[in-house]
DNA sequence: TTTTTTACTTGCATTTTGCAAGTCAAATGA
DNA sequence: TCATTTGACTTGCAAAATGCAAGTAAAAAA
């Protein structure tokens, strides 16, 4: 009798599973840790290269740039379109991405508000 | 000639330097991460001791809560409190601690909007 | 067609997580 | 008062994630 390769269930295409039902707890299963907001603050900014993001003064190593990139296409937060006359592909927010700017508008405002010698502006490296 | 133990140099209490100045950057070097964010939400339903944070449903591994604790006390974000009429100390949120009140409000409308399953409420193991 | 640039990938060393199991003082109860 | 129980952490790892520094290969530019 014919069989698939292996016998695990066909559980779903992996999505590590959330740890709760709450919103904020999985908000945070997607973008809780210290890179990915930064790159959706560049593509808020109209960036959308991996070499944009790469040249952001935070540094990002660019395994984790790339890591980070390829969650957010899964997750649907950012999508992919062919540059105009190129066989390139850049980067940019899906709606659900974009949805995001209250949340990234409310950090920025509370850390010019409460930490000392924040700045907006002035974002590019290289 | 008496000398200090050792000779290296009192740069400041060694908080681990920022990676730019752009106040989003500076929020997540304070709650970016996955668990953060979390004791801050618990904070703002008015939970307040160790084991409170711990009975949440996320299920945050002690050690990790511990360091968070503290954390968020060098930061100002979390005070502790003498408990009425016992030696224990409760942790409450400081006025900069409840600031973030914005941004954990925007990141639950967010995921009540685009992450299916989520709801509010129902938030106690144990 | 040669040279650059862009977008990644690989290989580690280091750091951070996560889990289970202590420890110990404070609160509770008999 | 003394024995338990609870609360608040620590400790000890194994495993996963991070952070460099170097590669690599396709596209674009010269």
């Amino acid at each position: 009798m014919p069989r698939k390769a292996d016998a695990t269930q066909p559980t779903a295409p992996e999505t590590p599973a959330r740890r709760s039902p709450c919103p904020v707890a999985c908000a945070l299963d997607l973008f809780g840790d210290r890179w990915t907001l930064l790159v959706i603050r560049d593509l808020l900014l109209g960036r959308s290269r991996f070499k944009d993001f790469a040249a952001s003064p935070e540094g990002i190593p660019t395994n984790i740039l790339s890591d980070r990139l390829t969650r957010l296409l899964e997750s649907g937060i950012v999508s992919q379109v062919p540059v105009e006359g190129g066989k390139r592909l850049a980067y940019e927010l899906t709606e659900k991405g974009r949805a995001l700017k209250p949340v990234l508008a409310a950090m920025k405002e509370w850390g010019l508000r409460w930490e000392e010698g924040t700045q907006v502006g002035l974002e590019s490296r290289s």
